[in-house]
DNA sequence: TGGTCGTTTCAGTCACTACTGAAACTAAAG
DNA sequence: CTTTAGTTTCAGTAGTGACTGAAACGACCA
C-alpha cells in the first residue's frame, strides 16, 4: 500500500472517531480503535498493534478493548501456543449496537409506564407521558424488526454491491 | 395533591433523569428539567419555577433550557405584558429526537460511503465497512418511517390506553 | 526453571464539563 | 425616573473521566 493511501485511511479512521465522539459521546481512543478495526489488515490485531496504529499508549488499550468487547463489538481471539491475544470486529458488530438500543428503549419504557400509572389517565400531563411512551414503543418495535430481519438475511450485504446512499455520493 | 403523591412524582422525575444521564449521556439537571416538564402542572413553567421544583440553581437554567430548546424539545413562550418567559414541552417532543437520530445516521453514512470508495471493493475490509453501512441504512430508513407515520397520525396516542410494556425490566 | 514477550494494573496528571452564587442586565409597573 | 421581578452572564469550584507511563503479572519457550 502506498504511504498516501495509508494516510488517507488513517484520516478516515479519525473522521469516524470524531463522529462517534460527537454523536455517541464515545471517548476519542475508543472511536479510533473501532475505526481502525473496521479497515485494518489483517482483521485480527494485537493490543500492541492497535496502540501503535492509532498512536495511543498500550495501557489505554485495556479499558477501551474491554468496553468494546463488553458491548459485543469486538471479540478476543486466543490462539493456543501464543501469548498474544488478538482482537477483531465481530461479524455483525453494528447489529449488536441496535440490540443495545432496543434494551435501552425497553428500560426507558418501563419508566414511562410507571409514570402513566402514577398520573390520572384523563389528565393532560398523563397525555404528555403517553405521547413519549408511544414514540418509544414505535422505536422499540422497528428496531427489533431491524435486528431480526438482518440476522435472517445473514447480515452480509450483497458482495459486489456499489455504495449508493440516497443522499448524494461524493469523491 | 397529597404530599405523598408529589414525592412519588419527583422520584419518577429523578428516575427518568437517571436513565437519560446513563443512556444518552445527558447532564443530570438537563434530565431533571426534561422529566419535570413532562409531568408539571401547569404545562408552562418559568425558569424560576423549574429551578425550585427540581432543586437547582437559577443560573443553571439558562444553559440547560437553551440546549433543550435548541434540539426542539422545549419551546419558549413570551406573553406580552409580562416579564417572565415560560417554557413548555413541545407537542411532539420525542419525535424531534428521532429526527435528530436520522440526521446523525445520514452524516455517519456519508463517512462509511467515503470508506467504501477508499477501499478495494473486493477486499475483505471493504466488506466490513459495507456491513456497517448496510445496518446504518436500514436504521435510517426505519427511523425516517417512524417520523413520517407518526406525524401523519398526529402524534397523539389513544386517550385511555393502559400501559403494558412487553416486559418489565429495569436497570 | 529461568527468560522473555505481551498484557494488565495502578497511580498520577490532565482536560473538560456542569453547577453554583453573585452581580449585571432588561423590561414592566408605579 | 425609580422600583422591582425576572433572566442572563460570568468567574470560580468541584467533580469526573480519559490517557499516560511505569511497574507487576502471566504465560509460552528454551
Amino acid at each position: 500500500m502506498s504511504a498516501d493511501a495509508h494516510d488517507r485511511l488513517m484520516e478516515w479512521v479519525d473522521r469516524i472517531a470524531s463522529h462517534l465522539t460527537a454523536v455517541d459521546g464515545l471517548p476519542p481512543i475508543t472511536g479510533r480503535v473501532l475505526g481502525w478495526l473496521m479497515v485494518c489488515e489483517p482483521v485480527e490485531q494485537s493490543a500492541g498493534q492497535i496502540a501503535e496504529a492509532i498512536g495511543a499508549s498500550r495501557g489505554s488499550m485495556t479499558p477501551n478493548l474491554r468496553q468494546l468487547t463488553g458491548v459485543g463489538f469486538v471479540e478476543r481471539i486466543n490462539r493456543p501456543g501464543s501469548r498474544t491475544t488478538y482482537y477483531r470486529l465481530v461479524d455483525n458488530a453494528w447489529q449488536a449496537v441496535v440490540e443495545q438500543q432496543v434494551a435501552a428503549l425497553r428500560s426507558f419504557r418501563a419508566i414511562t409506564a410507571e409514570g402513566i400509572d402514577l398520573l390520572d389517565a384523563r389528565s393532560e400531563r398523563s397525555r404528555r407521558v403517553r405521547q413519549a411512551d408511544h414514540v418509544l414503543q414505535r422505536l422499540q418495535d422497528v428496531l427489533s424488526d431491524v435486528v431480526s430481519t438482518d440476522e435472517a438475511e445473514g447480515g452480509a450485504p450483497a458482495p459486489a454491491h456499489r455504495s449508493t446512499p440516497d443522499s448524494g455520493e461524493q469523491s
